[in-house]
DNA sequence: GTCTATAGGCAGATAGAC
DNA sequence: GTCTATCTGCCTATAGAC
């Protein structure tokens, strides 16, 4: 029988992984999490020996679960053009949270990061434009995509722009600014 | 006559803009910028009052400085694409020395922020969306430029693609993918 | 698993001499 | 303008009781 509480690990890194997307690594600390949890810095060293371990956790946690869900698109959706809006959704829905992808902040603070997590930062980037690139080739092949050049390039451009496009909404406020950028990113390649 | 050193006040804007475009704002400290100059602290305290002070500093010179280069393009170049494409150079400039956009890394940082420095984040990106505005304009009064929608919403796309190019091209190392994602972008806009 | 207590260090900042 | 000296406070982290 599930018990309806949850796992104080778990909660941690819903905690930290909050404060991270809206406040960056660098802009958190200990303190901050076990005031939101009333445990003290103590018992968070308990699960996690230092911030690079739970920095660590958060990474393999959050690609985890991207990844899950990019993968969930490919049941769901079947055009490509309409899996490259599943995927904008993606990003849409973080940025609803007022927050920033978790990759796309730590990419912004990546010459301060323990080593270990930089490649996780990098495997994130590739491990999507796998994806997207399988996406685009299908959809080209299919006629329903229309783009110049190779199609990792595009995928390139695409998790780029996406990432950019929440950056610089969230000073903005509101996700107007994103579904604008997004809308037209991707209006561009379903043109012929 | 004019001496060949360079202001104090000068050399720890410098030094200060590099560490915040390669660390963050969050990610350095008084302590850095005094170590590299060889000077205390407490020099650094007569300069610039506090970190806030330092911080709004530099985003008054830089936003200075991007407006000039921004000036200059139009000197220089006629057509609106090769002012595009002058532009994007800008941001290469940049990478180049392996350095974020001083405001893209401040719109990461955007929630930690003293309140000062966030209104000069959102002023940078607005006039540079104005200038781009009237280039793209320009170019589709022309003919050299294509694109569907508003010109200010395209503009905010090229603003916050290229942040984004910056963004993840770092963590890869070297240009190559801030340049792909430029020419990509830049190129939807100059076919028919 | 969580606590109290504390270590050791670095942060931003100030007073006052030179 | 720059220094030494110092402050307060927060940071990450650890030891050891419960």
């Amino acid at each position: 029988m599930k018990t309806s509480t949850v796992d104080t690990a778990t909660q941690i890194l819903d905690v930290a992984e909050r404060l991270v997307q809206v406040r960056g690594f660098n802009g958190f600390s200990y303190a901050d999490v076990a005031a939101e949890l009333h445990i003290t810095k103590a018992a968070l060293h308990y699960h996690f020996a230092g911030k690079s371990e739970l920095g660590e956790a958060l990474m393999t946690r959050y690609t985890a679960r991207f990844s899950e869900a990019v993968a969930g698109i490919e049941t769901r959706v079947l055009d490509a053009p309409a899996r490259l809006d599943a995927y904008a959704d993606l990003y849409l829905d973080v940025l609803r949270m007022e927050r920033m992808c978790l990759c796309g902040m730590l990419a912004a603070e990546y010459q301060t990061l323990p080593a270990p997590m930089r490649d996780t930062v990098v495997r994130f980037f590739d491990n999507n434009e796998v994806w997207l690139t399988a996406v685009l080739e299908h959809g080209r092949g299919d006629g329903t995509l229309h783009f110049t050049g190779s199609a990792r390039d595009t995928a390139r451009v695409i998790v780029s722009s996406l990432e950019g496009a929440m950056l610089v909404a969230r000073p903005f406020g509101g996700i107007a600014r994103f579904q604008a950028a997004s809308r037209q990113l991707l209006a561009g390649l379903k043109r012929p």
